[in-house]
Order: C-alpha cells, then sequence, then structure tokens
DNA sequence: AAATATTTTTAGACAAATCTAAATTATTAT
DNA sequence: ATAATAATTTAGATTTGTCTAAAAATATTT
C-alpha cells in the first residue's frame, strides 16, 4: 500500500462516505462536503485518476475503484480506532472525538495502527456505533437498527418495518417511504421524540417517535 | 499559542537540538541535520524570524528566542510523551518509537497531550531516558550520569571525575578533558566497553570502561 | 427543441516548501 | 593582505494544493 498525502486522503474518505448514499459522486457535493472549490476537486479527481484510486470522466461524476475503497477503508480504520482510544482510555467525550481523529487518522504506519487494535482489545464498532474496519479491510456492513438509533447524518436503508397495519402504510406511501428508501436523520427532538429525515434530494420533512419506532433501518461505514 | 506547519515544526525542533550543543547554529548543519539543501534552510530562516521564533542576521547562524524555545519544548513534549505510549501500552522496542513519533508530535491539540500524559501517570523521562517537558514547557535539565549510560549522540558537559589519581589525570589532559568539557558517545563497543566520543570538532577518540567509569556529565533536553 | 440555468472543467494565478545554479560574504592559507 | 576556499544567500524554477474567472458541457424550463 503506498502512502498518501493527508489532502489526497481527505477526499478519498469524503468520496467514500458520500457514495455510500449516492453511488456515483458529483464535483458539487463533494466541494460542498469539504468546502473547497469545484475547481479544486476537479484538479485532485485527475490526480486519483492517474493513481487508478478512481473511476472518472469528466462531466461524469466518479467513484473509488477497488484500490481506492481499499485506501478508504484504511484511513476509516485509523480514525475509528483512534477514536476509541481517545474516548475509552483518554476519556474524551463522544463529541470532542472526531475532530482529534481527523488529525491522528492521517499517520500512516501500519504497525502503530495494528498493536493500537491489539492494546485496545481489537473493538468492533467506536463510540459512535461505527463499525471498525479490521487489518484487511473488512467491514460489517448492513447494521440494522432502529431508526430512532440511527446516528445523524448516516445514509442508511430502510430495511424492515414492524407494524403491518393499514394506517402505517398510509402514512408510509404519503411521506414516500418504502423498504429500499434511504434515509439520513439530520435532528432529533426530545420533547415529543419526532426528528427531522432527508430522503435523497427530497426536503427535509418530519417523522413522529410512533412511526420511527416501527422503521428499521440499514447502513454501513 | 498558533499553530506552525510541519515543516516548520521540524526546523525548530532541529534547532532546539542543534543550539543545545553548539549555542548557535549555522545553516550548513542545520541544513546536514534535515537532510535539506542550504538554500532551503536561508529560506525557512527568513520566515521564523518574521515569526519571531528566532534571532537571525545573514551569515551570523542563528538561534531560537523565547518564544521559539517554547514551541520547541512543546513539540519535545509530544514527541517524548508519544515515544513512552508506544513503548510502555503498544509494546513498541525503543528503536522502533522515534520514527512514529516523529509524525505523531505533529498533532497538536494541547487538550489530547494533557490527557495523554495524564493516562501514561505523568512520566519523567521517556524510553531513552531523556526528560519530558510538563505543561509549561518546564524541563528537567542537568541530569548527571556517568558517561558509560551516557545515551548516543546527546550532547553532555563533564562534570565530575571519581578518581583523583595522577594516572587519570595524565590520561584526562592527554585526551584534552577538563570540567567543562562537551563530549558526545558515538560508538560503543560491547567487546571490551569501550566508546568512541566527539569533543567539539575534534576528531573522534576512544575511551576505555575503565576511564568511562570514572567521568560523570551532565546533559539537558 | 431552443433558451436559460446549472454544473463542471479549463486556464491562469498564488502560497508553501523545496531545489539548482549563480552571486555574495566570510574564512583560511599562503 | 591577498588569493583561494568554504559557507551562505539570492534568483529563479518546480511541485502540491488551492483559488478566481471564464469557457464548455449538461440539465432544466418553457
Amino acid at each position: 500500500m503506498l502512502n498518501y498525502s493527508t489532502s489526497e486522503e481527505n477526499y478519498i474518505k469524503a468520496i467514500y462516505h458520500l457514495q455510500q448514499q449516492d453511488g456515483n459522486v458529483t464535483t458539487n457535493e463533494l466541494a460542498a462536503e469539504l468546502k473547497a472549490k469545484p475547481a479544486s476537486i476537479t484538479d485532485m479527481m485527475k490526480k486519483l485518476k492517474a493513481k487508478k484510486l478512481l473511476h472518472y470522466e469528466p462531466y461524469q461524476g466518479f467513484s473509488l475503484s477497488n484500490e481506492g475503497k481499499k485506501v478508504a477503508l484504511g484511513i476509516i480504520r485509523r480514525h475509528r480506532l483512534w477514536e476509541y482510544f481517545l474516548a475509552e482510555k483518554l476519556k474524551f467525550t463522544w463529541d470532542e472525538v472526531h475532530e482529534v481523529a481527523e488529525h491522528l487518522e492521517h499517520v500512516s504506519s501500519k504497525k502503530l495502527i495494528d498493536k493500537l487494535d491489539e492494546f485496545l482489545g481489537f473493538p468492533r464498532v467506536d463510540p459512535h456505533g461505527d463499525p471498525i474496519p479490521d487489518q484487511d479491510g473488512k467491514i460489517e456492513t448492513s447494521r440494522q437498527v432502529c431508526l430512532l438509533d440511527l446516528p445523524f447524518n448516516k445514509a442508511a436503508v430502510v430495511s424492515h418495518v414492524s407494524d403491518q397495519s393499514t394506517e402505517i402504510l398510509e402514512l408510509l406511501k404519503h411521506k414516500n417511504i418504502v423498504i429500499g428508501t434511504k434515509l439520513e436523520v439530520k435532528k432529533k427532538f426530545s420533547f415529543d421524540n419526532s426528528m427531522e429525515v432527508k430522503a435523497g434530494r427530497q426536503p427535509v420533512f418530519t417523522i413522529s417517535e410512533q412511526l420511527a419506532k416501527n422503521i428499521f433501518v440499514k447502513y454501513g461505514a
């Protein structure tokens, strides 16, 4: 495995996360994610294509190659192991770990990470509940959880609905939700446990606690 | 405390180490230390001077300002805490820790480092026996050790000689060693525990086990 | 399907960090 | 003290990663 610059790694990681949701990633999407200008994205896409880390044809969007996915999973492994370390050993709170891990993840010694993994007792999920890839880049994909428990901004696919009543189906139909619909939780309100959810590029809409209780979703890395 | 680039940090750290020995550091010395070309050194010295991290006049060499020293001690603190972590917790051997710590030291979250320090139990020296600066940049300077125990390439000053015989003085005089002489151990031979030592810019010379046993030195960071 | 709007790419500029080669300053040796 | 040598700096080029503004391609609307 070659070494990549911090910049390259950040692009690869961002593409990985975006393509979990959309399959094919666009220039503007990635620019928004990385808070960079579209022109910068195009520049880097050419570079990453030349390194065979992604598939890219001008104007057609892009997606990681198998090699690119392997690199991404390595970065995610480092990130999540550091998050676990920070929370578990250094007693950071869950909302503090991400930023520091963003920096630690770019220290790319394989030995360091494998020894850290061992030291931590081979944890399977990070403090946010996201699965940690193993040495070979294998990751526990598709974890089914109740929509109530889905972390924010985590793309997930509706995989199961508990209640089979016509009433719930009427509601789901009205909200355009079927098995296979991609969702992302944007906000939760503790007052009534309702949540705001986004499906694809539709505007955000609200789901009540009673409804969320009955929806189960699968999500990956 | 502002943030500095990885490059800037590496220059600052190298100057700090060199000036422990020589006081004033020259362009070529630093170029050799960093494996860079002299022209690159000059460029960076201008930048660091502009940031008030060092004293520098063209052709006159340079040395860290108080602010520069504070920055250097912060980097050294991070480096040595990570070395301790790697050796103590991840079971790296003492010769493996340095390279990885070279990368980890540039992650500059103060909270991370202070929590790491606490997690490690506030260790006072790293696996090489070098003292670890505290939160305020205070470092245990001047540790007196037997020359036999002085680490390689660690500039030290002769502070005490046990034996008072005329024989040892004759030998010391011949080798030009007095209290205050700066030394650095370059090689040790397990066959007879003799060592090769450098004093200033004189050529390397040999000291026997019997002699080294009787020489004590003080050294800093 | 033409006009308009949006997205993406290209062209050219810039800052950081490095280099080479040439010019300058300092040091050393005769 | 002057010439030769060594050290240092300057000038200009290169690479990486970013940007702005303009051009080109695609998508949308009427």
